[in-house]
DNA sequence: GTGAAAGCGCTAACAA
DNA sequence: TTGTTAGCGCTTTCAC
């Protein structure tokens, strides 16, 4: 059923039915009532396309996903990113359209879909310092918004991230509260920016109490279980161990406990450990480890949020950028006790 | 850059313009060399929308991620699934539309995607024992593949699955073979189609040796890390508890690891465990858990899979459905004596 | 309050 | 080998 069978069989022209399902004003309440009965019975909904066409907007998003060719892993977090985006956009009657891409085919991605018109925003993940997809899509001109940030200079851009640095850093400040003097930093690939910001973070607190970061306790890496297990595992047997470790991602520290446990050390007891959380469903996970999550609780809220303000910027293309800094809070957990210092 | 400005400075019409651009034979040699250059050089792609209007094909996929109302997990799978699909679509020059809706909206959301014509196909994710969106997608007619299977009659779709029963049969066999006799089964929701299979391959295997299913010992559920947690630590605290435990998601197996070790048990020595395993890249944990995975690897390559044979079904929609059950093989850890029956 | 007609950017008969 | 023309299904002026 298409516009032009719905109004022969209605007896009106296709303007009027146009004009009837849009919600035009002139139209008589009547005769809209008749299209749209008429249109639910039928069960007619306008061809994507040809409306696309015509109004010159996609109406829907496009969302690019990058796997390294280095390492094949897919970033657990998009799963619920995509989800909490996914809502917003069937709310506002937007499509997404994913494209999963190796590094070296990105920028390829966003040209085509900007010249194949195919999308009127996109949503940018993984962005790394000195990012230069954002130069990038500057210049093609689509309306963006960046999950998280791409360097210090983050004032011409939209983007939605959490206070990484400042997150890092009180965590640190906790464990020196409470006498850790060597913590480990279990940290993400530090090329992606939300990775350094949390090093910064971490290097900030101890420096300030006049301690030099140690190399020897800080790895950087793909967060993933076997990293967790792997690095602690090493930290562990080291001549000077750590007393502590700050994980970034609650993933590795499934391995890390994994480590720990194998070792014969009991979290809380023999070594503290304090993760980053993204609040992923599935696999939260005990309460021996205190974890600091983003206060506006998880991902799925930031791509609900991350489409909410791409939505705002192409309904209003010259508005200012729009930008978003969650802080995170500190869960702390009840079944040990968790941060004591060994005696 | 549009097809009328390239074709008016090249001083072509439109048409030849066209077919320079889509291979067609007719167009001499020389003028296609200098259309495809023009068009690199201004970096011309044709409009999506346009052409999709003109030739009726979308040229891209729709797969919808249900979200249930009642509990809000997005499968982690997906992810996995979802990078390989994508990888298969952007080489054969397809878009992917996801679609993320709650239970409710889900037939909604595939009538909507076949009247506005904005796929040619559907991928289906994770099909019930008589889904009725099977008949849905058929009375629509557009070409799907199911990824799974949706009950007994299996014939009259095109699906990839794993061959969940007979997996979950073997590693049961396994288990008595070693003496077990009381193996309890953490399943995932039985509803869903490959829970059922699961449960079914485990049943069976214990029948035939004459041993009656005990309900104690059997529960389905949403396969989270904290499951896995809470339902081994209410087994190991039973009257009679299990010698062994089979689990269906390597997800749950870390809960089922991590209550085992806090319960002061060992695996493999206490207590076996035997788990599918989805062959996620980010989770692969340890090895004192023997996995059953599928022989053709990890859902990544399912993703792709499934995507190639809707892409078949889509050029050649008359042929018979494409059906594919794949193996799975146990993977044996090398730590611990995984599996030995306690002394 | 309704309709006729042009046009969005492309493809595909049909002609030449 | 190339061009002319119609048309995909919708929206949107402009006229009535």
């Amino acid at each position: 059923m298409n516009l032009k069978e719905l109004s022969t069989l209605l007896g009106l022209s296709q303007t009027t039915v146009s004009r009837a399902l849009n919600g035009f004003p002139e139209v008589k309440e009547a005769t809209r009532r008749r299209v749209m009965e008429a249109a639910a019975l039928h069960n007619y909904a306008p061809n994507r396309r040809a409306k696309s066409l015509a109004t010159g907007r996609s109406m829907s998003i496009g969302h690019v996903i990058p796997i390294s060719s280095k390492h094949e892993m897919v970033n657990p977090v998009f799963a619920d990113f995509i989800a909490g985006a996914g809502e917003t956009y069937s709310n506002a009657g937007y499509d997404m359209v994913l494209s999963v891409v190796r590094d070296e085919d990105e920028e390829k991605a966003y040209r085509d879909m900007a010249s194949k018109g195919s999308v009127d925003g996109i949503i940018l993940h993984g962005p790394r310092e000195n990012d230069p997809r954002l130069k990038l899509l500057s210049n093609i001109g689509l309306p963006f918004v960046v999950h998280g940030r791409a360097g210090d200079d983050t004032s011409a851009y939209s983007w939605l991230d959490i206070n990484n640095g400042r997150s890092f850093e009180r965590a640190t400040n906790l464990l020196l509260d409470l006498g850790h003097r060597r913590i480990a930093l279990l940290n993400g690939l530090e090329y992606m920016d939300f990775a350094r910001r949390r090093r910064l973070g971490y290097e900030a607190a101890l420096r300030t109490r006049g301690i030099a970061p140690d190399p020897d306790l800080r790895d950087s890496n793909e967060m993933t279980e076997q990293n967790g297990f792997r690095l602690t595992t090493a930290l562990l047997a080291a001549p000077n161990p750590p007393t502590a470790i700050l994980v970034s991602s609650y993933i590795s520290a499934i391995g890390v406990r994994r480590a720990i446990s194998v070792s014969g050390q009991t979290i809380g007891k023999d070594v503290s450990v304090v993760t980053h959380d993204d609040d992923l469903s599935y696999l939260r996970n005990g309460d021996d480890i205190p974890t600091f999550t983003a206060t506006q609780s998880s991902v799925r809220e930031a791509g609900r949020r991350c489409a909410e303000m791409l939505l705002e910027l192409i309904q209003s293309p010259q508005t200012a950028p729009i930008q978003e800094l969650w802080e995170t809070k500190l869960v702390l957990g009840q079944s040990t006790g968790p941060l004591k210092m060994r005696a």
